[in-house]
DNA sequence: GTACTTGTTGAACG
DNA sequence: TCGTTCAACAAGTA
């Protein structure tokens, strides 16, 4: 469940590894994984990694002959480093127990460096994908694409993230959140976490929200995804980082999977609301459905 | 065996 | 064209 906190904590993890390294050699075991023709992860081999980005909860890894890989890690995609063989220790610390295992039988591709160290993309459920295409054609594909902009962007301003959401008014704050044509970047957790942070119900309608609630939405989702950052990510079941490491998330997490239990503000018990075919956590009285009732 | 989990994609509908 | 909903994908866990 990788969203916009853990791809970028994949990110500045796997950044100090492998920025500079010269690909060698690229093993693909499922040929569904890349996107787009074979003949651009060919051209890899010889170049250099010049830097990684994230746009929304993509990866997105630039090399020196001008073209960049798409990685989008879906629900369990993993990304993971290791140093070349016999070393067990990983950016000077030790390899996580239990992760020592690469490739495993989930290993989908690896990416071989001339310095003798290699990256492992590993995907259980075999949902993620690789693109490959000229740097230069990365915006205007994101535009297709008709993603929304960054939350944490500091061009994204109150006003403009006002203007997105009346597009939606119709709609349920929850399904908004996650629409990734409005705002890039929140999944399941997060958008109920955002929802608890603002004290909004899931199912308000964005149109209902007054212009301090929509304040609150919107500082709530910064927040909540740069404490996320902070704490490097939520791993639930797969998720690590790029040195194959647990986020610290978990233990922050309000409502997310937390029904039954206690609210941390009013100890109500947390509800599970189907909502669609994706299930919203919320407490009942911290996040009233009217406006009247606050 | 059944329900449930999630991010995207593409089809279908009004 | 657009907003919206839903099945599909995938493979594990409870």
């Amino acid at each position: 469940m990788p969203e916009l906190p853990e791809v970028e904590t994949v990110r500045r993890t796997l950044s100090r590894a492998i920025v500079g390294k010269r690909v060698k050699a690229i093993e693909l075991h499922l040929a569904k994984l890349l996107r787009s023709p074979r003949s651009g992860l060919r051209r890899l081999i010889g170049a250099r990694i010049t830097g990684l980005a994230r746009r929304a909860k993509m990866l997105l890894i630039h090399f020196s002959n001008g073209t960049s890989l798409i990685v989008h890690l879906k629900m369990t995609g993993q990304l993971i480093y290791r140093p070349k063989r016999g070393s067990d220790k990983v950016g000077g610390h030790p390899i996580p127990h239990g992760e020592r295992d690469l490739p495993n039988r989930y290993t989908q591709a690896i990416f071989s460096f001339s310095d003798g160290s290699r990256l492992f993309y590993n995907d259980l459920r075999k949902l993620g994908y690789f693109k490959c295409l000229p740097t230069t054609e990365l915006e205007g594909l994101f535009n297709q694409m008709k993603l929304g902009p960054e939350p944490l962007d500091p061009k994204l301003t109150y006003k403009l993230f006002s203007t997105r959401l009346s597009r939606r008014f119709k709609s349920k704050i929850k399904d908004v959140l996650l629409d990734q044509t409005v705002i890039a970047g929140l999944g399941n957790i997060y958008a109920d976490e955002v929802n608890y942070q603002a004290g909004l119900h899931p199912t308000r309608l964005t149109g209902s929200l007054s212009p301090t609630e929509q304040k609150r939405l919107f500082q709530a989702i910064q927040r909540i995804l740069r404490l996320a950052i902070n704490k490097r990510g939520t791993t639930y079941r797969s998720f690590r980082d790029g040195l194959g490491r647990t986020g610290n998330m978990l233990s922050c997490l309000k409502v997310y999977r937390r029904t039954g239990h206690p609210c941390r503000r009013c100890q109500t018990p947390i509800v599970r609301l189907k909502l669609g075919s994706r299930s919203a956590h919320f407490c009942p009285t911290c996040q009233k459905l009217h406006p009247a009732n606050r």
